[in-house]
RNA sequence: CGGGGUGUAGCGCAGCUUGGUAGCGCGUCUCGUUCGGGACGAGAAGGUCGGAGGUUCAAAUCCUCUCACCCCGACCA
């Protein structure tokens, strides 16, 4: 021991004292590689939906990926606190975030009738702290950040430790009174991106940086890290020319060609289209292909000012609706059904003629459904129940005068308002066309802006003895999701391959037959020498056959198996083999083995 | 929330159609033989058949209700 510091070194943890409980058959439930194998390797095991135990060995890793994150948030100048996971509903109050959580958010009641939350996140609570003790300029800019466990009542968990009901999660806040210069936003924001690429890099992830949706501040406000994996819930796209990657909702396209001329005067006809959910059948029975229709999505705007949106995307494509308020220069929401009915809207048959028909509406176009694929003749709604329209003719049809260029301010006009999708041309490099991925969102950071200080009331006075706005940030980690997010991309038919660093053991040395004084005596020692060298041992042993612990010893996946045997002992050394090694591994002197684990975990 | 599926021993499954009082493999325990990539033999333990109600002489099986879990989908009319 030490005598100054509490580090203990040269410990060695028993196969026979701890529980890891492996199985050779994974639960039936369990269908995604890292949920399987998890299970398998004895890692967790499932309490209730989305809800899991950590044995020792996931627990381990868990220690393993929070001590990184620690170290990183620390060295970016962030401290570390810990909050209650339970929140009283009234902090919500000012945000509204419980009523915007919905059934999102866990609630109980305790004896006394109190409404209470389990935190799914914690700005309320970490904002009215902060509020209560910073009063001055002088005491931001400040982050402060915690490692603890978040409830959500997920619709859908899935996947094990990808989307759980409760999951371990590293939230951060950071406070400031400006957002450029020294001490601002911008710089803890760019601080803590550097920190996150150092975390995941660490993790030994394979990641992608995204710009997500923005937020009020603006810019490229917001950034999502996402592991490259199949198995993945989100779909990015990436300009394989340029850095560009974007989640879809934010996407950016690039500039496409666009006009409103038609190649032919093909006349309208109405047709009878009843019950037909959904463009595809609607197109199927007009026979057309759904390129060849247009969507036209009815929002109403919600600034104060009663008015309509109509935006109109290609059949094939998905309208956005932030891009739909941008464009639009104002709030909107999708329209309720029963009060755009009564404004004269035939919701579900609805055509960009009512543009001209329904009074107070900006009629948005995106490019694609000008011209498009169709040469310009479309099918569209009918603007009367059950009905469609082909042989749609902008120029001819619409009864408003169309716009010249893109953006503008009439109530016509072209604008970029869907989703992008793969094969869209990027918005950084001409000629290059989007790419679509999966991916597993492992890390989230967002300027807040005022948000939750003007929810709050929080002000702090500035050199001038005014009061000044505090300025905030957030920045997630889903610290159990990336434990899932590695196996995704680390494992194979033998189980886990984990990345050393956040590996439960850095070794294991399987001792053949514990029976035997030398095999025993040679495992202890080998076990003491690498854990007293700084690795973590797991010390295998059980009377178990060679088959046995060789298999286990690969399911768990830890880095670098020794085994203590006769064939090596004979020879005067033991088995050394890594992970991710093929066949039988080398034979290696006690006095080189110390030095040639430790290389194989630094390499 | 919509759709689909599954609940039988720790895990994987059969039995249900055609009711007769529960079985297989793996794992567990004991003994013996084995012992370098999930051994073999003999024996043993372990199940409110998710739960409740009903039909019946009799229910894992048929009927009703209910609970849990998994998968897919879901503002795009």
């Amino acid at each position: 021991m030490n005598p100054i510091s509490t580090i203990r070194t040269g410990v060695t943890h028993r196969w026979t004292q701890t529980l890891i409980p492996t199985l050779r058959e994974a639960p039936a439930e369990a269908t995604t590689p890292s949920h399987r194998l998890m299970l398998r390797s004895g890692c967790i095991r499932q309490v209730a939906a989305g809800v899991y135990d950590f044995l020792p060995l996931g627990f381990r890793v868990l220690q393993k990926v929070s001590q990184i994150v620690r170290e990183e948030m620390d060295a970016a100048g962030a401290s570390e606190l810990l909050l209650p996971a339970l929140v009283p509903i009234e902090l919500y109050g000012g945000t509204k975030r419980d009523e915007a959580y919905g059934d999102l958010l866990f609630r109980l009641t305790d004896r006394h009738g109190r409404l209470t939350a389990l935190g799914p996140t914690h700005e309320e609570t970490v904002t009215e702290l902060v509020k209560g003790s910073v009063t001055s300029y002088k005491q931001l800019p400040l982050t402060v950040y915690q490692i603890q466990t978040k409830f959500r009542d997920e619709f859908r968990p899935r996947a094990g430790l990808l989307r759980g009901r409760e999951f371990t999660m590293k939230d951060a806040y950071s406070f400031h009174t400006r957002i450029e210069g020294d001490g601002g936003l911008n710089e803890t924001y760019d601080r803590l991106y550097q920190a996150y690429v150092n975390i995941f890099t660490r993790c030994g992830l394979d990641f992608t940086v995204v710009e997500a949706e923005a937020g009020p501040i603006g810019g490229s406000a917001s950034h999502e890290f996402m592991v490259n994996a199949e198995t993945g819930e989100d779909t990015i796209l990436v300009c394989p020319a340029s850095s560009y990657a974007a989640n879809v909702e934010k996407c950016e396209i690039g500039e496409r060609g666009w006009s409103f001329e038609a190649s032919s005067d093909a006349s309208l006809s109405k047709h009878h289209t009843p019950n037909m959910p959904g463009i595809d059948a609607v197109a199927g029975h007009l026979g057309v292909e759904p390129s060849g229709m247009l969507k036209s999505v009815v929002f109403q705007t919600t600034d104060g000012e009663p008015g309509w949106v109509v935006a109109v995307v290609r059949g094939d494509h998905e309208v956005n609706e932030g891009k739909v308020r941008d464009a639009a220069g104002r709030s909107v929401a999708l329209a309720d059904e029963k009060l755009a009915k009564e404004a004269g809207f035939a919701i579900g048959y609805v055509s960009p003629r009512t543009a001209a028909t329904v009074p107070n509406t900006l009629l948005l176009i995106d490019h694609d459904a000008t011209r498009g694929v169709q040469q310009g003749v479309w099918a569209t709604g009918s603007d009367t129940k059950d009905h469609h329209d082909t042989g749609f003719v902008w120029s001819r049809d619409l009864g408003l005068a169309l716009p010249d260029a893109p953006g503008g301010d009439g109530p016509v006009r072209v604008a970029e308002i869907r989703n992008a999708q793969a094969g869209d041309p990027s918005p950084r490099q001409a000629g290059a066309a989007l790419e679509a991925r999966r991916g597993i969102e492992v890390g989230h950071i967002f300027k807040l802006g005022t948000i939750y200080s003007k929810a709050f009331d929080f002000v702090v006075l500035d050199e001038n003895q005014k009061k000044t706005d505090v300025i905030m940030g957030c920045y997630g980690i889903g610290v159990s999701r990336v434990i899932a997010a590695a196996i995704e991309q680390s494992h194979d038919e033998g189980g886990v391959r984990w990345p050393t660093p956040i590996a439960p053991y850095h070794a294991v040395v399987t001792v053949m037959d514990p029976k035997k004084p030398e095999h025993d005596e040679a495992g202890d020692r080998v076990a003491r020498d690498l854990s007293e060298a700084g690795a973590d041992v797991l010390l295998d042993d059980r009377k178990e056959r060679p088959g046995v612990k060789f298999k286990d010893a690969d399911l768990i996946g830890v880095p670098v198996r020794v085994t203590i045997g006769d064939k090596a002992l004979e020879q005067g050394g033991v088995e050394f083999k890594r992970r991710t090694d093929e066949g039988k591994g080398e034979l290696v002197a006690f006095d080189q083995l110390r030095e040639r684990v430790l290389a194989a975990l630094g390499g």
